[in-house]
DNA sequence: TGAAATAATAAGGTTAACCATAACATTTTA
DNA sequence: TAAAATGTTATGGTTAACCTTATTATTTCA
């Protein structure tokens, strides 16, 4: 209880906006997806920007800084590093891995960190198919695209499933849509129409956006 | 980021009020423990009162009520099961787990309380030597008595280091003072001067404020 | 028993991170 | 290009958990 330097509100702008991976992410965007008010996204990303972790061009959208970054790619560090564990090691149930390392990752001092990581054999990739930063915050981005944008017919390789909230996972887990799984694009309706996937021998129909949060290879890799 | 029902500062209150094993702690004394001023530790008091989680008497002290009672041993819990796992599976220095468990323990959802348990074969003591309540709250207090009212000449067991304070572990993890070491208390200097121990084949001499924090039992048992 | 020590309460303040409402600025798009 | 949508800023408010200073109450002990 004496173990944070930055708040965990601070933490969490950062974690979000490095989650985005795409540059210039919109307050809006970002307020939403930390479940507060654009107002008080604003207001909290002033102060960032006082501290140097972010900059924000108005209008256009905010980037983390040198600074932010590093502190982004830690944090996402020690997410990642719990999720192992809890998954691993604590056999919790994969939807729910996310959102209890993330109260986990704010209390985690960094010889705890390293020590787990360590304890873990250092791990590359979490349990959701994303890569750990390493202890210098270093980390080679996944090179997978989103599942919504897969021609039909394509078998893929899940690579990774980003999204974060826990009923979004359950959902992606009851599918069996989770890394390693194969998954043929059956059909793309259109209209925003769901995408038809055949994964784990079963029909699932996918709306689009559910479809971005999935990162795919073609099947050969 | 989504877990603590009560506040970490509601749990801090209610657990420094368990570990004060003696009844009727005054507020001065759980201030200095909290770090907080007496004022501001009267305040919190009143509120915990009014959420029914202890009582207070004034000019007598603070009790936790059967229900502080209950919140007190299950953070308490959290808090030795983190201490295990830091200690035998990170291998983090002894002095430095409580402190580090005390961050974890306000981060933990109950079902990463019990698979923690679990993992770590729902272990019955902490390192610091002190029982882990179990899953209903429940566990027998230690029979020992602290070091400071051992009669000079006799040797005993050490069963538990109570200290909180990271220093003062530290110091304790110095002089070899640590839960299943052996001591032999060679002499009781007057006037609260220090006892003179033999510990690990060496002499140490140890502040009798000190030795109040390490509960003994007689070396035969 | 009366002074000193300790404990409690009163009053007013601070900070972080939120909120709502409303006004204003810019971009997008029809 | 003007209206709609989106983004920003201003203003004022809330809550939890602290703080200081000052006053008052009780206990302890010389």
């Amino acid at each position: 209880m004496t173990v944070p330097q930055l708040s965990e509100s601070t933490e969490m702008y950062l974690k979000a906006m490095a989650e985005f991976e795409d540059r210039d992410v919109t307050i809006s965007r970002l307020a939403e997806r930390l479940n507060v008010t654009p107002v008080s996204a604003n207001e909290m990303i002033k102060k960032l920007g006082e501290q140097g972790l972010v900059s924000h061009t108005p209008y256009k959208g905010v980037n983390l800084t040198k600074k932010g970054h590093g502190v982004a790619c830690d944090v996402l560090r020690r997410q990642r590093l719990w999720e192992v564990f809890l998954y691993e090691h604590l056999k919790i149930e994969w939807a729910k891995i996310y959102e209890l390392a993330c109260a986990l990752e704010h209390a985690t001092a960094p010889e705890v960190t390293e020590a787990l990581a360590a304890f873990l054999g250092n791990p590359m990739i979490c349990p959701r198919g994303n890569p750990i930063p390493d202890e210098n915050g270093v980390f080679t981005p996944l090179d997978a695209d989103p599942l919504s944008e897969v021609p039909v017919g394509e078998t893929v390789t899940i690579q990774a499933v980003n999204a974060t909230a826990t009923n979004v996972l359950r959902y992606f887990q009851d599918k069996k849509i989770l890394p390693g799984q194969q998954a043929t694009v059956l059909e793309a309706a259109p209209m925003q129409g769901p995408l038809t996937l055949l994964v784990d021998g079963k029909e699932v129909a996918l709306g689009l956006l559910l479809a971005e949060f999935v990162l795919v290879k073609p099947k050969s890799c």
